[in-house]
DNA sequence: ACAAATATATATCAAATCGATATACGATTA
DNA sequence: TAATCGTATATCGATTTGATATATATTTGT
């Protein structure tokens, strides 16, 4: 599942540009299709060399000239090959659970700032996709009822997230508390000696 | 939330070599802390060169030397000042996902291989976080409180995917159905023209 | 008993990817 | 009228992965 991949399973909605293969990364689905320009537009280079894409440029007055990408055929035979390997186990970096792992180093007021963003995001995400956004986003792209199943997925993964912070908070904020009468350093107090992010 | 961040995030729970910080990052929090080595042994020779970690080289016969690390003081604040601005989104990669959204391109029989190998491991790795493995693994690490939390975060997710899959499979399957009696090409048929991986 | 695999331990390198930046201009908003 | 945003492509340094190399002790399988 690399960019390449990514742009091929695009294209089979339509053609498009690498602007508009970006936007679809950007939408409620993005924890699947997330990519940059910076891997994007090489990787539509690569695909039109391999035969897999084809180009058409449509030249515009002031912007850019617009350059449309078709799939293939053979594009779309890759595209199958693949999915055909049995999908390797979703990987998943979260800012937010390392933070709250550390949080009996941290203020309880920190903390709770931070649990209170998180669910704000939460039900943000929730409106969003009970509000159709995804399918308004997604159109025509793939089958209605495999983009069900992955939606239904996406909103099963974030209520199920809400409940368990909303009744578990308390563990870390209390971590927190105890923390905070500890000889340990503060998130306040930290010197900013060395910026390690 | 990068390398430099984790090596120093698992140099709190005490000294460790390169070797050792990995062994961590392959553990049930895996997808909390998982890096490679090519990234954890630049990573220590920057954090030695900024001071935040100090290193003893010990001498052993057969193996290379092993290289102990230490938190320094300013490494203990560069952690907290990583930890200080809100989290960002999570971050998810699912090949699993991807490949259900096309599931309409795929035989059924390939979907319902697919969907049964995921259940398989949502079950593995449910028996192995009930059965301490991560109290193990992580030894004393953190605080047992904000483990317990990130630990049982973990569970609620893995639990809420199994149960989702369970109850929706029949809409990829089915759709799998539908797809296999249409000219797409299955599969089966894909031809290896170009290797997108 | 012997071969194969695994564990210990560090290191390097190509390839993939991100995030920021540059360029350019029309349209919208303040 | 100034500033920001949207369209559109492109490049570049920094980060990270995944594979590979090296060397030996220990465990496992036959």
């Amino acid at each position: 599942m690399n960019v390449r991949s990514i742009c091929l399973a695009v294209l089979t909605m339509g053609d498009a540009t690498g602007y508009e293969i970006k936007k679809v990364t950007e939408g409620p689905l993005q924890q699947l299709f997330d990519a940059s320009f910076g891997s994007i537009y090489p990787a539509l280079t690569r695909l039109t060399k391999d035969g897999l894409v084809t180009c058409t440029e449509e030249t515009q007055s002031g912007k850019p000239d617009k350059k449309v990408y078709s799939l293939t055929q053979a594009g779309r035979a890759a595209l199958l090959d693949a999915l055909t390997p049995l999908p390797g186990p979703d990987r998943m970096r979260s800012e937010f659970l390392f933070t709250m792992l550390f949080a009996y180093l941290l203020s309880p007021t920190h903390v709770t700032r931070v649990i209170d963003h998180r669910l704000e995001i939460y039900r943000n995400l929730l409106q969003a996709l009970d509000s159709g956004a995804l399918t308004a986003l997604l159109g025509d792209f793939g089958d209605p009822t495999t983009k069900a199943f992955v939606s239904g997925y996406g909103t099963a993964m974030i209520r199920a997230s809400l409940a368990y912070v909303e009744d578990n908070r308390h563990l870390v904020e209390s971590a927190a508390l105890l923390g905070s009468g500890s000889p340990t350093v503060l998130v306040e107090e930290a010197s900013a000696v060395s910026d390690p992010s």
